[in-house]
DNA sequence: AGGAGGACTGTAACCGGATACAATAATGAC
DNA sequence: GTCATTATTGTATCCGGTTACAGTCCTCCT
């Protein structure tokens, strides 16, 4: 069933059904009875053939970490929603951290002929190699967000949260309740959340003369429970009055361990994350957290990307930075 | 850029270009000349060009009701990687439980010209009106498999929980603790899940002679904390020992309306859940709920799916139900 | 009635690949 | 060296829409 079979069946050419399709100017009465066809024969035109000739596609790639964070659902609806009132398509690719997964995916997103891409990840140092990938989508007029990276001297709009002041807030308030000795946990050091969270952590405790102790800051592995766990354990251990982490995830992962090992919270050791994931104010010791304006940040990604696309937003690439609040619970 | 291009560099027609891209049959050496082509030139074929001609696509859809239930995250990340690593895409849609939204994404599916959906919603009694337009999938050669819903005469796989025989073991749980009073609260009578989990709670009751109270039956409403709240409050208020929630969200919201009340879990009031979703065993009174098998059910539908898309699985559709777990915490 | 001008419609050329079929080159047997 | 086979390549068409351009048909004036 194509535009030619309408066509015969209506008795008028195929242009004539391509413009019904298109609010072209067509005669009402034509336009009726095409219509009453098409209804007729659940006729839907085939987007691979409408999209080799327009000169751009509705579709939007979203490219995650992982799905499973329970920080993406949420920037996976907003857009979602979006999107769909924009009448654009939505296309999700999870990294898992991969360098080789996300050129899969960006190949891939190439291929589809994205409009646009929303890049929420950063794949440590080495993702610089990813570059030329990315110059390529923009020498073809395929518009970038960044949410999750810097953006290397692309000309591309950054919306992020700014961790530095995020991290110095959660330090400096551990430091003013009291706390001496302040572990450091996060995922992989290459990171670009990791390297602005760290540098929070630090600068709040040299603003406050207390010694920086290399051995009590850990940043490999990933910003999951897991890591949470075992390097809450390891912390512990050494005699740590409170722990800074990176996310809600290693938070709750720390307070997990520490329940294993009979250390109460907050009173033997405090713990702080980042986030405020919806998990954060429910397990036990609810959690101490930083609020990321994760919607709005979403919201303004995915509007300035399709503004962008349909040509009304021309300035140059902007940064924006949110603000995190600081969420008090019961942790520390 | 095209193949043209490409075949113009090469020296060569683009029907061996298309080859290359392709694995057809061509000379080693041709083909390394290509390749570097290609390669230099930063050329990716454009799929609607490949899939205009092309009698399928590779990409599949997945409609699920909506991303922030914690159940779908996993489903999700299982689905997208099975699709990755057998080269397929996924689109992914949410209908929010509304039959007007499931109409747009399945037409925009259409558009796409996906060659399979999972379809992993249920909308209700009403949602028989989405028969036709799957019944034109079907026609199309479009591979359907259902996870959340009734087939209603469709022929299609249906892959899903045994939602009777675990809300009817989490039942006989609690009647076996020594609850009496039992209350049930669930999302919107219509939907197959609230039907089928019910019929299992009062098939529990029956069997022990335990009189039914419609007074303490609750089935409306969505399956959200919000709810499980608001209605945990209505059924303390009417002194039941124990509420058998639907899902998860539902009995967290309970507890968490119980913790305001002041009334002790599980002394005063046992509470179960359903689904076993990550936050079930990290929140205050760890839920004690059926956990379903999901990542199987999920891992199960979309290797059929795949296999009849690609003519390997010829069978009739047939029902798997699998059986969901009971799993003792300390909530009930 | 004769035209001007706008509304409406049709014709045909794309878009960028895949592929049937035809043509040519290479290989091997004798 | 010749010819049958097979391997490789090229030509041309098609996929299903959109749209530039060229009509055709009205409507409304003078």
């Amino acid at each position: 069933m194509t535009i030619y079979d309408i066509a015969k069946k209506a008795g008028v050419s195929s242009a004539t059904v391509s413009r019904v399709l298109n609010n072209g100017t067509v005669k009402t009465a034509t336009k009726k009875r095409v219509l009453r066809i098409i209804e007729k024969e659940n006729f839907v035109p085939d987007n691979t053939a409408v999209y080799l000739k327009k000169p751009r596609t509705r579709k939007i790639g979203f490219i995650i970490p992982d799905i499973l964070n329970p920080v993406y659902p949420l920037a996976v609806k907003v857009i979602h929603d979006i999107l769909r009132d924009r009448k654009y398509q939505l296309i999700l690719g999870n990294t898992y951290g991969e360098i080789k997964e996300e050129r899969n995916i960006l190949d891939m997103m190439q291929r589809e002929k994205v409009a646009g891409i929303i890049l929420a990840t950063s794949e440590g140092e080495d993702d610089s190699a990813l570059n030329p990938l990315l110059e390529n989508f923009i020498k073809r007029n395929v518009v970038l967000v960044f949410t999750g990276k810097q953006k290397n001297g692309l000309p591309v709009d950054f919306i992020s949260i700014d961790n530095f002041s995020g991290m110095k807030k959660a330090t400096e308030y551990l430091l003013k309740t009291g706390n001496k000795r302040i572990g450091f946990i996060s995922g992989d050091k290459n990171l670009w959340v990791t390297e602005k969270r760290l540098a929070g952590y630090i600068q709040a405790l040299k603003n406050k003369n207390v010694e920086i102790d290399p051995d009590i800051i850990i940043t490999e592995g990933q910003y999951t429970m897991e890591c949470g766990e075992k390097w809450g354990e390891v912390l512990i251990r050494k005699k740590v009055d409170a722990v800074v982490c990176g996310n809600d995830l290693l938070a709750i992962g720390v307070i997990k361990t520490a329940g294993k090992m009979n250390i109460r919270i907050p009173e033997e050791l405090s713990v702080t994350g980042f986030d405020d994931i919806p998990l954060a104010s429910l397990i036990k010791h609810p959690l101490t957290t930083l609020r990321q304006p994760f919607e709005d940040a979403s919201r303004i990604a995915c509007e300035r990307l399709i503004g962008r696309i349909e040509g009304r937003l021309t300035e140059k690439p902007v940064d924006i930075l949110m603000e995190p609040e600081l969420i008090v619970r019961e942790s520390a």
